[in-house]
DNA sequence: TACTTTTACTATACCGGTTTAGTAAATCGG
DNA sequence: CCGATTTACTAAACCGGTATAGTAAAAGTA
């Protein structure tokens, strides 16, 4: 015998496929007790196993959401996904979780995707060049949430942390231990949190009245990270402290230090934004600026869920705070250190 | 309008359903010029998205596969999983990752959604536990694929890495830098691949005239490891090496090492087995035994699209040997070096 | 006893595609 | 010019569930 289907249990059991149907969903109260006993019986011994796609197609829902991550590589990516997951996890919703590796191409094709698997919503970490694709799938009232990034001029409900605070207060953080010279790598200014964050190091240098200077505001590609932090350090006033503006440029900032026998804590300060899961077991220590991932997911997880219900949403764009995990490594320079 | 089906696009169109199911599946030969761009023109118009469930339910089957990793957190599983989605993207057959979390519970309910959800075959990081489901799926001819352990018993198509070889070439890796005294620490030995490491580490010692203790071979939860470390160093004469069985094993000795102020390369030799990405970048570098995971994704893809365009597969179990990538952490031990 | 209500079901339409068999009109061969 | 073939479609069954309307038998009620 191929597949079982419900028919096949409905004979064996000796009942309609209805009846077997109901039982599914657990609506015992029109069906006696031998009959149910039956069913039980004919699906054990028949190891009948619903079809997911048959029930979906009828019901109009699939009870699953997708999940487009900019880049599974960054460690914040994998905290949030594993948050969602867990929240959906308890109201019996599946995750699907795709990676659109940067590239809006991918975006676009994974959306398309998930969409034709007629999930229910998405959590998207956006690229933010599909603009007109994002803003269809608003007016269609498809449920969406977006994660990580904002799109320029789109009014979406969307969770993001507060980017330039947080770098702010790790620049000022850099000069209450008596560093000047300091600067910033991220990777390309396309996306809202890297803008940002370039503009809370402005800003901290603004209001501590020290000059903004080009060349110690790196934004280049990761593999080019490194070319560009060496130029840097091949000024004659270079930097005694850097901000990595991610963990994938943090280990460009570790390769390069290693490369060019430069110490970490000795020869320059050095915090993250992100959280670095071997940060406090390295030698120097490593400050972080640790973003609350998972209830980030978790919020973003609620604000999906009610749209999926049909439930108002009241807040448009919920910003949580980052929390700066002050290390060894991003203190006074001193001979102690090396990572 | 709700949402957009192929009838719409048929009547817009002014053809039938049948012919718009042709044009998406590109049989263009029995149709007009002119009708084929009349409905290409309703489809652009309309944003018509076909609906894959609806598709699938009828050619049984949904272009996906599932991979059910044993543990999300591992860097191998993350690599592994990277590898076969690659695969697959370009056979135009879409991937879900699945973490059951080393829970045999977790699994089987998550093998019972996929096939549920009709994905066209599975590859399982297997717990091992769920003897019967994986014999059962076996004799019904379903396509699946194990993935790094192997299930005892069960003659099965699988991936797996030559963990004695490489264990043992590490142990003696070791031996040749002067170490006698070294140890092993895995989590519990309730899979294949720990029990493999260890008997490759019992090998190396047998081979080579060391006498096999007890205490050198700790195999605990991740949790209790670096207890059984504290024990194992209290020793009077306490290990002057350390093979960490996987790469978070390794996390918990580093941590274990720093509390207790010992230093990696000087008081006691490190290796890992695993990847680890920031290996080069500490210092001392840190040995590693590297397993090809992009092979190994790639080969338990191949077997797994096999089974599902019903080819004979040939072999059926895959090894594959592992490469001991040795840096200053394993080697004789000297002042220089902190982590 | 006759009528209503409840119980324990069943028959059937439906979800949105695919596929097979069928058909009207155009073209072709002799 | 007529029958055969080709072209360009369409009608309808089907996939495996769910949901709604319907029904026969049993129980309750006046």
């Amino acid at each position: 015998m191929g597949k079982i289907t419900m028919a096949d249990v409905a004979k064996k059991a000796g009942v309609s496929k209805s009846t077997v149907s109901q039982f599914l969903n657990k609506r015992y109260e029109y069906m006696r007790e031998d009959t149910r006993k039956r069913i039980e019986a004919a699906i054990e011994e028949l190891h009948y196993q619903p079809n997911y796609l048959a029930r979906s197609l009828k019901q109009k829902r699939t009870s699953t959401v997708g999940i487009i991550v900019a880049n599974i590589m960054h460690r914040f990516s994998t905290e949030v996904s594993r948050s969602i997951e867990d929240f959906f996890n308890k109201h019996d919703i599946h995750t699907i979780v795709c990676n659109a590796d940067n590239d809006p191409e991918k975006e676009k094709k994974y959306i398309e995707m998930l969409r034709a698997k007629q999930v229910d919503g998405l959590i998207i970490f956006p690229t933010g060049e599909n603009f007109d694709l994002y803003k269809r799938m608003m007016k269609e009232g498809y449920p969406i949430v977006f994660m990580d990034r904002k799109v320029p001029d789109l009014i979406a409900p969307s969770v993001v942390s507060n980017n330039i605070e947080a770098t702010k207060t790790t620049i000022e953080h850099f000069m209450e231990n008596g560093h000047k010279q300091i600067a910033i790598a991220t990777e390309p200014l396309t996306i809202s949190t890297r803008v940002e964050r370039q503009e809370g190091y402005k800003k901290a240098l603004q209001d501590n009245g020290i000059e903004i200077r080009q060349p110690f505001m790196i934004s280049a590609n990761i593999k080019k990270i490194k070319k560009e932090l060496e130029e840097l350090f091949a000024l004659d006033d270079p930097p005694s402290a850097i901000l990595a503006g991610n963990d994938l440029v943090f280990l460009e900032v570790l390769e390069f230090a290693k490369e060019h026998k430069l110490k970490v804590g000795k020869d320059f300060a050095l915090a993250v934004f992100d959280n670095i899961p071997f940060a406090h077991l390295v030698h120097p220590p490593v400050t972080t600026i640790a973003q609350p991932s998972y209830h980030m997911g978790e919020k973003a997880s609620e604000l999906l869920l009610k749209q999926i219900n049909k439930e108002e949403i009241e807040n448009h764009e919920l910003t949580f705070p980052c929390e700066l995990i002050i290390r060894d490594s991003s203190k006074e320079l001193n001979n102690n250190t090396v990572i």
